[in-house]
DNA sequence: TAACAGAACTTTTGATTAAATTGTTCAAAA
DNA sequence: TTTTGAACAATTTAATCAAAAGTTCTGTTA
């Protein structure tokens, strides 16, 4: 069977694209419909033929992102430790968290209600991992590295919600605001000393 | 040295204990001068004799909860176990946040800037809890139990950030709000998991 | 002179409006 | 079916203003 290129496809490729660039450059709300359909060479009412509205648009863009990132989190199997699999997913995630800082604009913006799109993508994202990583721990406990646990989910959403709290201790600590670009790297290192030591604390 | 029972202190204190209630039951915006003067008989006036400002009453009330706490934080030493010190320390952070939980309103509001002496307050609870849990790990890492870290204090930093981090997984996890009052004591189980396993990770 | 109160003053808040920008739809054309 | 220009609707921004609340002033009392 071939593929057939569909124009539409690429059309929505295109729009894509450039609402991609936009976002991550200037972020959703200082991106405009117009130019984004000046990018494209398409009239603003065609978006609209393409996508539903402005938001369903930058819902698309990030369903796009997810699906590379999902493929990336199931891409890692069988590790040789409990500790290389939550530190390969860490680092995973952080660099594409990096990448993307100023994509995910939108969400230090609109902090409080995110559309329901973005929170399924949010979840099937959050799913995978712990999907993942929980398998790993089963595993371990099977061969026996790990002591057995009641619901190893349960103990994998905790150590991300762990993961989640670390931030800088800024001078004098001020604001709880989402960690700034400078202050990925620092995070992240603390990150990978929290997991050491939870790992270990699960083990045999 | 007898006491003096100075009666501006007394006035103070009926002020104080005035605001703290107003603010525990309606929260900070929500309590006017007016009311606080209603409440001791005096005049709106008077209370900025005794105080600079509403921020600064607010402010002292607070420290005034904080020395409470410190006394409770301090006291504890010597603990049977490192976990056990780390149990009853997030313990009574749990309960101090449960009781005052409305009075805290100001800081789910004001999340942004709040004035320095409320962040200086919350550097005395941090350092002294900091201080105090610090010093258990240096103990049990003489005693041998724990294995030898670099910097106590770093640990215990990452560790208070990690249970910060613990919230409950709300159907379909929508928002980052600040924890609801009856989420507290389920975060507060999940949060003692956390620190026995942190603490296992910890040991030799 | 320290402790106080009434009234005046200043700042903040909330509601309202208007103007401008931007998002969305529609009728019609290609 | 795909595309557009123009109309339309919704949102944002700024400006205004009155009421409420915070703060200060002036002077009185003890």
């Amino acid at each position: 069977m071939s593929i057939a290129i569909d124009p539409q496809d690429i059309k929505k490729e295109k729009i894509l694209e450039s609402a991609y660039n936009r976002f991550l450059h200037y972020g959703y709300s200082k991106t405009t419909m117009n130019e984004i359909a000046g990018d494209v060479s398409m009239s603003k009412a065609l978006l609209y033929y393409y996508f539903p509205d402005k938001s369903q648009l930058y819902v698309a863009v990030m369903q796009k992102l997810a699906n590379d990132h999902l493929k990336v989190i199931k891409s890692g199997t069988d590790f040789p430790s409990l500790e290389e699999a939550f530190i390969t997913q860490l680092t995973n995630k952080n660099e594409f968290i990096l990448k993307n800082y100023n994509f995910f604009d939108f969400f230090r913006l609109n902090e409080q209600n995110l559309p329901d799109a973005i929170w399924e993508i949010i979840g099937q994202l959050h799913e995978a991992e712990i999907e993942q990583l929980s398998n790993c721990i089963t595993n371990e406990v099977k061969k026996g590295v790990i002591k057995p646990v009641d619901d190893p989910k349960a103990i994998v959403d905790l150590l991300l919600d762990a993961l989640h709290g670390v931030r800088v201790r800024s001078f004098s600590q001020k604001k709880i605001h989402f960690p700034k670009l400078d202050q990925m790297e620092e995070i992240h290192q603390k990150r990978l000393l929290l997991v050491k030591i939870f790992v270990k604390g699960l083990m045999n």
